[in-house]
DNA sequence: CCTCCTTGCGCAACCGTTTGTCCACATTAT
DNA sequence: ATAATGTGGACAAACGGTTGCGCAAGGAGG
């Protein structure tokens, strides 16, 4: 059996809740029997039971992350992985742990339901409203990546990024910039879309619906886009690619199709992930600041943690341009 | 403040731990008050304590998954994303949830000292066997790609796949073939590494050490390797690499070198994840079975938990190759 | 010397379950 | 009728902590 603080109180020869406070700290110990229990415990390889804690203090130290399944797997294709590990690193620094589950068709995770966590950080977009506004009547939530009103939500800028990729190619001279996305019903790609459209337009160009195209949600959603693509009577001079993903499958196509990227075509990703470097030639992508994303969710939880009250805010993260070679203007 | 079985025994007229009985099925209960009991707890919307539970019955209902630092991050590099989110599906099934963290410096998480898991994965090698000995003494302990004697370990076959990557290479007329890793020193990549060596000596060649190169662990590891792999005064007519990411950085350094992958030289890479595809061409790869892994480690541990005694086992998951376009052998 | 404060610690209640024990009553056998 | 058995449910003690309250001892101030 493990040891317990009524050990240990009988060991030293105290009350219980005399090793209790000696141990946290709190309430008035002389420094003397402090140190003795301190000390015993120490020697007993003392562990306190989370549990039975939790229990008295009504916390459990753990907060849940919720990521929808629509975004697995956590793998070449989704970049929530690194954000599910940097926001445990950040909160284990003040000693919470991470319930990882997943959201599946929509209900939510028995986890949360039971109140085994402390605070609830939803990674995605396709998350119900009506599921996550009643945890938030009863414990602290943070999004990431998807915005409702009167919650903490951490966003990237789909649309200044998308703006800033179109504007970059339309500074080097391409007139015929298609779109490629998996799906327009996804919020961010759709955002996307909106930041294209606005440099378009901005530019005096009008979106082109022949030059938009969405490959669906299946796994070679990239082929099924760039096939409908390169049917069209004339191609365009450059794509841009909602993700990375779909970039890296247009190169493909392009390539296969005896295209040279960026010669003949340039393209231009968004995600800014691994992926990024590995395909040839490395894509110029539009950076999603993944790991300060996590960061900024783990700093709010906590905050929210310590003061519930504190009001709610939308913190919207800058996606910058990466420049590599996949959009041709290296060097100019 | 919510629910508990006293406010259901007050409303009902019975005693909580009539209650309690009622809503586990346990006991002796007349089917009349059961059926009671079970619609006030409905009509409340009772949610059970977890941690009262837990504390009474000294179990958590969580199993811990461990993945080392090293293995970080959860993206394209690694593929515990997959295995971690394939647990979760899995031992929610059976009522528990993952409680998520890695090994820092070589300290067990707070998570697990403290007892809030019953049961513990650890993913990924480089984990010390020091720190896992004594958790086994303790808990149920499953290793995923990873074995120690007398634990439950779930290994995917380096050996044998690394043996049909090369046996298929010399099958095609190749016998200058390099080896290409990040590092000797991970045991997965130093089984693939004997793999690779024992076709070659079944087949009559011999290791060139020349021909085997290692890129370290630095992110552009694969770039690093191609380069000392070009520099060499004959070039080998295939390539396999230790695993995708490194086949992939081969293909683009051949690529940009101005060689024909796979008509100048071939390349076969291991894992066979969702990078395989993503690269032009398309790799031909060791497959290793992630998502098996994850479902085989999700039962091993579930049935550990209800019956500790358990004699651990050691279970190889075949690793079949699967073919596409690098190795240049499409449609013989 | 008496009162008042402070300090250090013990007592006991509580957090929300589970579970062993026991009792009252009903049913059946004798 | 009485005794033996079975049934349904109450009571209370855990599980391992936290915390409000109270009390004794000691020191300071009058």
């Amino acid at each position: 059996m493990r040891v317990t603080i009524h050990d240990i109180a009988r060991i030293v020869g105290v009350a219980p809740s005399t090793v209790s406070r000696a141990l946290s700290g709190k309430g008035r110990i002389s420094p003397t029997t402090r140190e003795r229990i301190r000390k015993v415990a120490e020697e007993l390889g003392y562990q306190p039971n989370m549990l039975a804690r939790g229990l008295a203090t009504r916390s459990t130290c753990a907060i849940g992350v919720v990521i929808h399944e629509r975004h697995l797997p956590l793998d070449e294709r989704s970049f929530y992985g690194v954000i599910l590990e940097t926001i445990e690193a950040e909160v284990s620094k003040h000693g919470y742990h991470v319930v990882f589950s997943t959201l599946r068709n929509q209900s939510l995770p028995r986890c949360i339901k039971e109140r085994r966590v402390d605070g609830v950080i939803f990674l995605g977009t396709d998350i119900n409203e009506e599921l996550i506004r009643p945890i938030n009547e009863e414990l602290p939530v943070v999004l990431v990546d998807h915005c409702l009103s009167g919650l903490t939500s951490i966003v990237s800028d789909n649309v200044g990024g998308a703006y800033l990729a179109t504007e970059h190619l339309f500074s080097h001279g391409h007139r015929e910039i298609a779109f490629v996305a998996e799906t327009l019903e996804d919020p961010s790609f759709r955002a996307r879309f909106e930041g294209y459209r606005q440099a378009l337009e901005w530019y005096g160009l009008r979106v082109k619906k022949e030059l938009v195209v969405e490959g669906g949600r299946r796994s070679d959603s990239d082929q099924i886009a760039m096939k409908k693509l390169l049917r069209k009577r004339k191609l365009p001079t450059a794509i841009f690619a909602a993700n990375d993903f779909m970039a890296a499958g247009a190169i493909k196509a392009l390539t296969k199709a005896g295209l040279s990227v960026p010669d003949d075509v340039a393209v231009v990703g968004f995600d800014d992930g691994a992926l990024a470097t590995l395909v040839h030639p490395p894509l110029t992508s539009v950076r999603v600041p993944r790991v300060e994303m996590g960061k900024t969710a783990a700093s709010c939880i906590i905050k929210l943690l310590a003061s519930p009250s504190e009001t709610s805010q939308v913190i919207v993260l800058s996606t910058p341009l990466t420049i590599r070679e996949s959009c041709g203007c290296k060097g100019t």
